[in-house]
DNA sequence: CGACGTGTAAC
DNA sequence: CCTTTTACACGTCG
């Protein structure tokens, strides 16, 4: 068995609510929640993050607050400061990058080490205790680390033993661990996959990797399915990269659900606003504009536009979504819930003057 | 092939 | 009827 690769997993533990259980003493031991808040008129928005307490008395990721609410009496909700903790990300993964010279940022509480050379399996357990240490030294906060020779093995293996935890899975050991998990638990099978695979009598990981590929390809696709049953085997040979963005958006709520076209564009200049400055920060050029509408029956639609050359500037954003906004609401039957605008196509702005620039 | 639109998944 | 953001695969059209 080649473990030519070692790469950690590491997953912050409950994350925004762990950053303000460490804030405020007095939340520890109860049930808190950290809510997304809408700006719509009758919803208090949905769980981003809760912790465990919370999450014992049945409490999870999207819930509606005044769900969670209305099941915990004494429930702490606190809305989401984003900023703050994208600035405790920010440092944890300053911290992260002394432990690897491959890392891959995943998301605000999640990154991929590649470790080859910098441990072996034999010590992989000292130094995923290394970096948990370093991690609460820096931030005071605690997170799971998984071990494994690749980056799924890794990312089911942090998730194994949450929170706080360690998981090292050895090659030879892959399959084992895998073996008795529901394959609700694979990494890349949703709800979807999940149904379609229980209407083939596939309930565990184990069964997964017995069944027959060409059965498997029918119900999900070629790629859906070489893609599953390899990792149910735990192969995956995808390599840990730092990681480029290609696309950036944003998604809001409408106070009320609209067909009106001017109710709907009033929302796009801070839109395309926060988008622009993102764009900034990360010094990116964009070659498409994307508008993102969900309707009243909160099914999605997109119209998108994408330019002869790539540009920057946030007027050629605003005019393309007001337009791209005016094109879908003269065919839409039904009401618009929320709105989003989206670039993509981004590339690194080399700086040199493209033709949109000044417009 | 590029552009456009949808579906699925993870956070 | 519940939020936000991103990635990626795939189908279709010209």
């Amino acid at each position: 068995m080649q473990e030519d690769r070692i790469v950690a997993h590491v997953d912050m533990d409950y994350f925004y609510a762990q950053i303000e259980e460490r804030d405020d003493n007095s939340l520890k031991g109860k049930p808190v929640v950290v809510c997304m808040t809408s700006n719509r008129e009758n919803s208090l928005g949905a769980v981003a993050t809760s912790n465990y307490v919370a999450r014992k008395q049945g409490i999870h990721s999207g819930m509606p607050c005044v769900q969670a609410k209305s099941r915990i009496k004494d429930l702490v909700m606190i809305p989401v400061r984003k900023d703050y903790y994208r600035s405790v990300s920010d440092s944890i993964m300053s911290v992260l990058e002394g432990f690897s010279l491959k890392m891959e940022v995943v998301s605000i509480d999640e990154a991929y080490l590649d470790i080859t050379g910098r441990t072996n399996f034999d010590e992989a357990t000292e130094y995923a205790e290394r970096i948990k240490e370093a991690v609460l030294k820096a931030e005071n906060l605690t997170c799971s680390v998984g071990v494994g020779d690749n980056k799924l093995i890794a990312k089911m293996a942090s998730g194994f033993r949450k929170p706080d935890g360690i998981k090292v899975v050895r090659s030879g050991e892959k399959l084992d661990f895998l073996g008795p998990m529901d394959v609700r638990r694979l990494y890349s099978v949703g709800d979807k996959t999940a149904n379609a695979l229980e209407s083939l009598g596939i309930k565990t990981i184990e069964q997964l990797r017995g069944a027959s590929l060409d059965s498997l390809k029918g119900v999900l696709g070629d790629s859906k399915a070489e893609k599953i049953v390899a990792y149910s085997k735990g192969v995956d040979d995808s390599p840990v990269n730092e990681r480029e963005r290609t696309q950036i958006g944003r998604l809001m709520s409408l106070k009320t659900d609209s067909d009106d076209p001017e109710v709907i564009k009033a929302e796009i200049p801070q839109i395309v606003e926060s988008i622009a400055g993102r764009l900034m920060t990360s010094s990116k050029v964009f070659k498409t504009v994307t508008v993102v509408f969900v309707l009243e029956d909160l099914s999605m639609k997109t119209k998108s536009h994408s330019l002869p050359s790539h540009a920057k500037s946030e007027d050629i954003i605003l005019e393309e979504a007001l337009e791209l906004v005016d094109e879908f609401v003269r065919t839409s039957e039904l009401k618009v819930r929320r709105i989003g605008v989206n670039v993509s196509g981004l590339e690194g702005d080399k700086g040199q003057k493209s033709l949109g620039d000044w417009f």
